[in-house]
DNA sequence: GTCTATATGCTGATAGAC
DNA sequence: GTCTATCAGCATATAGAC
């Protein structure tokens, strides 16, 4: 509550900018999200909000991986393997589809190397592959997954899955991204008597 | 070469305007393609381009719609399956990254009910879907690839997984899409002896 | 450091003349 | 079928007030 040295105005603003524009995309979409509407909810000129951030495409990225380390801290309890964050991820990204639809889009416009978001895309997808595949290793160790996969390229696979599911799903979400998300993992499971 | 009443000059033109579309967004890149350079290329100012399609969306969506017409004719000599032509395709997509890049965009810009490619992304997950179970289907029958997998779920997640690797590959090209498809396909086949 | 005001040059789209 | 003219909206940049 009380402003000290490390929660200074600035950061506190930040951080009100960054909450209110996610409220804003999951209200409006994010097609319909200009730099000069989340400035007005906040209270700001457009000018005066992207003080705070280098472009708006930094300012999303920031939205993202601030998600990242909530994400992140949830799945810190003991137990929870990335495969199985994976899994409660998309189970909770499906009451967020405006998160969903950030995420979505935003990954699509970083394909372009000039794009400000580029960079966290690239390094967001080496360090999940990395840890994806760790925990694969993990289960396949414990038995739980077939041993002849490669754990990198079956992690590639499974991410690339994830959010390809998330444009389906975001097109016609007329199923069950967490149940789909599981479903895979339990075919890449060792199998308990083959036909 | 001579215009007849099949090949009249709104058709011709019309075709002209999306394979010059496509090579501009090839060369240039999808952010950075507008009305008025398409227009240009093809002589015309933006509104008169305009006057052949709705909207540069649908104008975007007619090129892919192109593509699959394409595609869908390659592959209807005998022997290939679906899942052959996901994996030739990605091999052939490697090729025309531009190509590759407006599917992809266009598939995120989409998500939003009110763009103009919406249903044509809509029914064409629907209709791949569809043909990609019929595959797998077969695949089961001849042994191929095991029973125990639900066609159609295993269809939504292949596709997904198509998808998904196309975002990675523009993010970070320093894969092989094709491979990685394949390599999918086979951990889905009956394995040779279970370890 | 925080912010307003203002200006530039894009964009897709439309109305109406020819 | 194609044009000109025009529009509202956009992201972004800069100068300078406080």
């Amino acid at each position: 509550m009380t402003r000290s040295k490390a929660y200074p105005k600035g950061v506190a603003k930040r951080d009100e900018i960054l909450h209110t524009a996610l409220d804003v995309i999951a209200r409006n979409g994010y097609s319909r999200t200009s730099v000069r509407q989340l400035a007005e909810a906040v209270g700001l000129t457009n000018a005066g909000l992207l003080h705070y951030f280098e472009s708006k495409e930094h300012l999303f990225a920031e939205i993202l991986r601030m998600r990242d380390e909530v994400d992140a801290e949830a799945q810190r309890s003991p137990g929870t393997s990335s495969l199985d964050a994976l899994v409660s991820t998309a189970r909770h990204n499906a009451k967020v589809p405006g998160l969903v639809q950030l995420y979505s889009r935003l990954a699509a416009e970083a394909e372009d190397p000039a794009h400000g978001a580029h960079e966290y895309f690239r390094d967001r997808y080496a360090n999940l592959r990395t840890s994806v595949a760790a925990s694969i290793r993990q289960e396949q160790e414990a038995g739980a997954i077939r041993r002849d996969a490669d754990p990198e390229r079956l992690a590639r696979l499974i991410i690339a899955m994830a959010d390809g599911l998330q444009t389906q799903w975001l097109i016609d979400p007329s199923f069950d991204m967490a149940a789909e998300i599981s479903y895979l993992i339990s075919l890449a499971a060792v199998l308990p008597d083959e036909q």
